[in-house]
DNA sequence: GATTGACCTGAACAATGGTTTAGGTTGCAT
DNA sequence: ATGCAACCTAAACCATTGTTCAGGTCAATC
């Protein structure tokens, strides 16, 4: 049908084909489907059958997972972008630029909270009152009860480089 | 009994006075017991009394937790002291040290991925394979398939301050 | 002695980010 | 046409850090 450079091109991609490529475990992909963070279209036998965009979005998901955003915060600002599309380039640079903020205040509290850890080693004041590093609100103190989000990247423990 | 001076200082803790003064909810309390962060005596009527002890002992996963060490680890720490004993302040110290450097080192990793983040806005080379962003190893990944951290404080919902 | 608040236990539930398992279907190759 | 790998779903399970609930006990006060 249509010509042979076109073919591999136009070709929808399996989900073993996007975990292999993306990286990510074939559960993750359903996964993330079913949290909405990415779409599929079915084959006639209902198997899932992906856009090469999809793996522009995988990408900038494990981007967004590496510097700590919830998967529910990713979906929000993914389905954010104007017709549902996966993220262009701009997309992207607006996307990353609010991210890049969340992870400098996130250095921001880490970095404090390591220069109190500093002055207080050694000096014991973990017994008193006055401790900063006993009574947090200072700048610091971040509520949540939900909203847990983790640091690391976590490697995909099957394989998929 | 004991002389009105030391009726206070003697006096155990129940599970609630321990949950007021260390702001920790009292199932909290219950939790980090059975996990063995904590130990209790118990009463006539089995219920908990605790040695002032505990406080300083609450103090130290409090600060653990803020820097992001699970408590697997707090316990592994805290049960590593000889004989047991509640941290003072020379355990505090080696416990703190060891403790900021991993700080140190999540604030280098952090800080790196900003770095990269911020050569990476804008310039849309989440598409390129060479992207240093999505392809991590250079310093960063972190394995541990069952040791996930957080990062935040978590205040008490209920109240507790 | 009765009431009330604090306490006890064990189990279920919550949230996040998935993996594993069970049982069944598709799709491609031979 | 048959076999095998890859796919499908739903539900259960894992880890972490607790909270909440149900059902019952303890302790102190009136």
């Amino acid at each position: 049908m249509s010509r042979v450079t076109a073919a591999n091109i136009d070709k929808a991609l399996t989900v073993g084909e996007v975990a292999e490529r993306s990286g990510v475990a074939v559960s993750a992909l359903h996964f993330y489907e079913r949290k909405g963070l990415i779409h599929s279209q079915r084959s006639a036998g209902n198997q899932r059958r992906y856009h090469r965009d999809v793996l522009r979005r995988v990408a900038v998901i494990k981007v967004a997972q590496r510097i700590g955003i919830p998967l529910a915060e990713v979906a929000r600002a993914l389905a954010g972008l104007p017709e549902a599309r996966s993220p262009n380039a701009r997309d992207w640079s607006r996307l990353s630029e609010r991210w890049r903020q969340e992870l400098d205040e996130r250095i921001q509290r880490l970095t404090q909270l390591r220069d109190q850890l500093s002055d207080c080693i050694g000096c014991g004041c973990l017994s008193m009152t006055a401790c900063r590093l006993r009574n947090p609100g200072d700048e610091l103190s971040e509520q949540g009860p939900g909203a847990r989000r983790w640091e690391g990247p976590r490697e995909q423990p099957g394989d998929a480089g």
